[in-house]
DNA sequence: TAGATTGTTAATCGATTAACAATC
DNA sequence: TAGATTGTTAATCGATTAACAATC
């Protein structure tokens, strides 16, 4: 059970819309601590992070009363409240199962590394890519994944293999104690309740992109062509 | 000026949040093409989906009435009509920017070739990879994204390069009249009105995990830190 | 006809936004 | 104090869901 103290009285549940922005909202904060600048208003950081400042307000009050009326926000807390509230603070060891391409691009991407992740190990079934050296790791066989989670105590597994073998590395990793997993596989992925599946999907967004385009283009689906198959 | 005619009455006007799981069902409606089905309930769809079946139902609705009351609907007929929706019976160029680790796994994504979808150019600056042949194709120097562009009808843009140069490039791409744009660079990109742009965030779907699995450890954020820093 | 399942209605829920009182 | 800007209210908008009449 967790207690609330008197301390701390600000309800729980921020509302996963704003969950979704604060990511961005931290990002712009960088930027802007990187130009040096030391405070910011609603209305500036909204254009940076690309959002209605009504909305970046709203967001913020969520997580409590950091700004000044009159002022605006200073920079550095801002960036560290945000950091605090996303569980950046602390160091989170992930595994990445499937080391192709796109693991590859994954492993070397200087966003995770940097803030709050620390890539803890690499696995892959082809003996082939056992053993070769990518940012810093050696690559491990697949059959250690067990043993990698529990001896490095990592709770965050990517999974970037094909398609068809997500859903047996899920299960390991969910067999494991693992309760949250980033999906890169083009699969509806089967969980138990309690477990976290975040999913990243390059083809649907480049198909959206296509919806819009082809209203743009034509002024919405061709008409012209007939359906050729049967329906029963 | 776009005319409706009386033989197409249908209001247009999809929702946004429909579009975006339109290609879901179009993924578990070609599972179960595969595996030979005829037909499907809309319970079953949704389950293979990952969605609530009042949803899918509500969502194909904005379709058409594509199915048939007390049978369900004809996968093959439905996967017609989808693809038709989403602009994938025909054939668009995608040109992708910036070939490392994350262009390569692009370009060989079977996802982006299979449906709708041809990279027609592949874009690099550095000389050291221009000349390399990934997918069937040569990689060209980034200097001739225009004319890349222009004569091979490319209509998608991928950005894949490093954060720097995404800007540059996409002011590059809109000068030569693409409106689609998806980006895989972490900074948000400023465009004119008119152009779409649709972002893929590697590390923002991490943070939302972080954020997730830091409540199930700690029941919340750290308290007992204190902040170190000055505010004004 | 009886059983099954769609397509739609209406209620509910959550997210967005403008406006402004509070206050630095 | 006067000007600026936050934090919050309340209205609006869009998305979700259960329920069921229509109908195959």
């Amino acid at each position: 059970m967790i207690r609330r103290t008197p301390q701390q009285p600000r309800e729980r549940g921020i509302p996963d819309a704003t969950v979704a922005r604060l990511p961005l909202y931290l990002r712009a904060l960088n930027g802007l601590a990187e130009r040096a600048v030391a405070t910011v208003s609603s209305e500036d950081l909204a254009v940076a992070a690309g959002v209605n400042s009504a909305k970046l307000r709203k967001d913020l009050s969520h997580l409590g009363s950091y700004g000044t009326r009159g002022v605006g926000y200073d920079v550095q807390y801002l960036i560290y409240q945000i950091s605090r509230e996303l569980g950046l603070t602390q160091d989170w060891a992930v595994a990445i199962v499937g080391v192709g391409n796109l693991g590859r691009a994954l492993a070397n991407y200087g966003g995770f590394v940097s803030r709050g992740f620390r890539v803890a190990g690499l696995l892959d079934a082809d003996p082939e890519v056992v053993g070769d050296h990518i940012a810093g790791l050696v690559v491990e066989h697949s059959d250690e994944l067990e043993s990698v989670i529990a001896k490095r105590g990592v709770s965050i597994v990517v999974i970037a293999t094909p398609a068809t073998a997500a859903q047996a590395v899920c299960d390991r990793v969910i067999a494991s104690g693992v309760t949250s997993i980033l999906n890169f596989a083009p699969v509806v992925l089967t969980v138990p309740a309690g477990v976290d599946v975040r999913k990243v999907d390059l083809s649907i967004e480049l198909q959206i992109l296509a919806f819009h385009e082809q209203r743009k283009v034509n002024g919405g689906p061709v008409m012209g062509e007939e359906w050729a198959g049967e329906v029963s």
